[in-house]
DNA sequence: ATCGCTTTTGACCGAGAGCTTCACGAGCGA
DNA sequence: TCGCTCGTGAAGCTCTCGGTCAAAAGCGAT
């Protein structure tokens, strides 16, 4: 099971915008993909998608820009996936009504804890682990 | 992140391999794929995929076809998942270097949960849960 | 009002993967 | 030798993914 470019983008964007949160002022999209590696004109169709989800917010015109619509603790890896993805987890047995049902069982089982991983995960979580890791250089 | 149909398909075959593993007989493709409503052609594809990781075998000639190489107890559904594709979670974010260390503790994270949760669903456990249900039209 | 900045939207395209089918070769038993 | 089965490779088809582009629309400043 391969996870796609663009939920890895998407999990970057929301940390930059997480990181850049605090600030309360908003990230043009040319300088969150130059931060994070990614293709400027994609990273753009990943974010609306967020916005829709209501996980980031924009503002146009001049100093203009993208910024979380919640704070970073309010905001799992799960949600992430589920806004670029229709879900979290899913497979075509789910939905197949001649798969046996002992088998449905199992991939619900699978599907139940990857949501519950990713639901566990969120960016505050994240941000604090990348100050720990700063913090290490101080010592 | 959507599970293909082949390792629908894959889990399918290990459980009909299974129900007739007590009987120590092969069965044949063309059997097996029209009991768990699979092409037949595709199937063949994955079986062999699924020999070469030596969770089944099989026999040539008239009275030929597949089996379990192992008991049903001893395979676990991440067993299946690896042996059709790589892994049973990747992502290109983990071996991408620039990729933010905390957001590759937080994929890491989730692959820990996905393999945990699908190495500790067996066939074994399935066939009981079948027989289980099975039970309840007898009451 | 107009201009420059930004997001927004939609269309588009190439590459590759996934699913499926087919045809033919190889081993085994009668 | 024949019939049965697996084994293997190749082909086609569709669809998604990753990425690009261009034009529209909102906002602020001059």
């Amino acid at each position: 099971m391969k996870l796609s470019v663009k939920s890895d983008y998407a999990a970057r964007a929301v940390l930059g915008l997480a990181r850049h949160y605090p600030t309360g002022a908003a990230l043009r999209v040319e300088d969150l993909a130059s931060g994070q590696g990614v293709p400027a004109n994609y990273l753009v169709q990943i974010l609306i998608e967020l916005k829709a989800q209501g996980i980031a917010k924009s503002v146009r015109g001049k100093e203009g820009g993208y910024l979380l619509a919640r704070a970073p603790a309010e905001i799992s890896l799960g949600d992430v996936l589920r806004a670029v993805h229709g879900e979290v987890f899913d497979t075509p047995a789910l939905s197949d009504p001649n798969c046996a049902p002992e088998l449905r069982g199992a991939w619900q089982r699978l599907k139940d804890a990857m949501d519950k991983a990713a639901a566990g995960i969120t960016f505050q979580q994240l941000l604090d682990e990348g100050a720990d890791k700063e913090k290490m250089y101080y010592i």
